[in-house]
DNA sequence: TCTTAATTTGAAAACTATTCTCATTAATGT
DNA sequence: ACATTAATGAGAATAGTTTTCAAATTAAGA
């Protein structure tokens, strides 16, 4: 078995979760997209496990949100995405393409808050047009 | 017929929309609630108009969505809550009572992106415990 | 390796959320 | 008030997600 999938094996045996074959692919094929919805999640993993059931990937989509394992990206207008949980960072949505590309956070974020809100985390997202739909002046769905 | 009513009209009119009394009376509830989702407003707005038809809530939604007059949130885990357009501002969202509050944008916000992105739009969004849940050391839902 | 206990899987049904269709009603401009 | 055009309401249709449960798989211990 190769290397990597051995890591999502542990990965998810130290979240407490049984390392199940179609786990381990749900988690190669986000680390290959990088960001995924259900759908790219399901038709994708079909190629591997022809009868795996759609049941299978919601539920394991909620028990690794659960874990931590992965996180849930939503975006107004469109479906969520999912990616595994990595470092913090922040996401850049292209509104031409739909593409999410993970950005470094942002190195300085100074926001005045009322007193006795107890902020914990802050998510930023930055949307406009990326690169490639930028120099290729269409939709870049079909590109990487 | 009140002041703000004829308010909506007006703003409902200029975006080329037709003012019916059940288009008014959705921005009346999102203005009084400052976020709702589909549901707080089906279940407010049949007090007034017993016989609504959900259609036309989502319908609505949509429309004035496309024309601007109110803009989606979407809290990871939660259901999209909508909100009337005003000056650009960010949000807090309460961990335990989920509920949002606007807060006034970031003083600065420094974001190093790639060479060929283009950004348009910042969003932040900051998730914490809000005031009433830090006092009460419960869930606020039912609070303000 | 074999056994057991606990969890996961797949398939279908159930449920929830959203959109569509269309006859009727209402809003706008003249 | 009239004509035009769009919105409403009711229900059907579709889409999206969760539940149920028997069979299969996993993890751990003997």
């Amino acid at each position: 078995m190769e290397k990597r999938y051995m890591q999502y094996s542990q990965l998810l045996k130290e979240k407490e979760l049984k390392s199940t074959p179609q786990r381990v692919a749900m988690l190669g094929i986000l680390e290959k997209k990088g960001h995924a919805d259900i759908d790219d999640i399901y038709n994708e993993i079909k190629k591997d496990f022809v009868s795996i059931s759609l049941a299978t990937v919601y539920k394991n989509i909620h028990t690794m949100l659960d874990a931590g394992i992965i996180q849930e990206i939503k975006v107004p207008q469109k479906k969520s995405k999912f990616e595994i949980t990595k470092h913090k960072h922040s996401h850049f949505v292209c509104e031409k393409c739909g593409m999410v590309y993970d950005i470094d956070e942002p190195k300085k974020l100074d926001i005045e808050l009322p007193e006795g809100f107890a902020p914990k985390e802050a998510m930023v997202m930055l949307i406009g047009i990326c690169k490639k739909c930028q120099s290729s002046k269409k939709d870049a769905t079909t590109g990487a």
